[in-house]
DNA sequence: CATATCTATCGTATATTTACGATATATATT
DNA sequence: AATATATATCGTAAATATACGATAGATATG
């Protein structure tokens, strides 16, 4: 962007969009459930399972390091990486405090009626 | 990016993502935020509140708009936005699904041991 | 020690995103 | 009709993201 606007924002609009920005690639995606099922994986199982090049994998893998959503860890040649889970469960905090927030004027829900114009 | 290879992702990988990057950015959190507080928003009111100019506001608008998360109308010389509570849930449910598919494998919840390398 | 394997990083190309000012267009208001 | 107001869109610049091949470094294997 030409400058960037991010910290005129709440800490918590960043944190959420930064979450939001971490599964916003259908790789992560696909990473983060590869590595939820075998619950630890080599970077060579991923990269076989994904329709990337090892180096755009460690790309998102990277990611995904950086938003703390996995750990990695060297075991000899290979890497091994697995879900952080305490950063996970507050990725989900945060977002059902966002759909929990945001329902609240949910006439969907509260029965009341669409005031939209 | 070089070539899109998003095609080469799974339906609900690319739902989920596509969902995320729509809030990605902490203006359009802030956006839904501020349309939900005022159930209807007219567009200055948002651009008045948001640390951009109007013609950016107007660009997030219409990220929000393309993932159907609000809906706008035409009112006189003023535009009315609302958040399109159908999708919203449908939001919802697709981030609840992964968040409980992932968990499966949560250590943390089901009471076992953290495998992680 | 030579060679093979694995993976992170570098370099690079291209696409997309973010941001703004300027402008066009449509509707009000005088 | 002239003017003011609101907002979408255009043009543009800069930053980021996405993707790949090549390569370097680290470890394993023969």
């Amino acid at each position: 962007m030409a400058i960037n606007k991010k910290d005129e924002f709440t800490k918590k609009e960043n944190e959420l969009s930064d979450f939001a920005n971490a599964i916003s690639h259908p790789a992560r995606v696909a990473i983060l459930k590869e590595i939820a099922k075998q619950e630890q994986c080599i970077c060579g199982e991923i990269v076989q399972v994904l329709p990337l090049a090892q180096s755009t994998v460690s790309q998102h893998l990277k990611e995904l390091l950086k938003a703390q959503l996995i750990t990695g860890t060297v075991d000899g040649v290979k890497s091994c990486y697995c879900i952080n889970w305490k950063t996970f469960e507050k990725f989900e905090k945060t977002f059902n405090e966002f759909f929990t927030k945001t329902n609240l004027n949910n006439p969907l829900l509260s029965g009341g009626n669409d005031k939209c114009c």
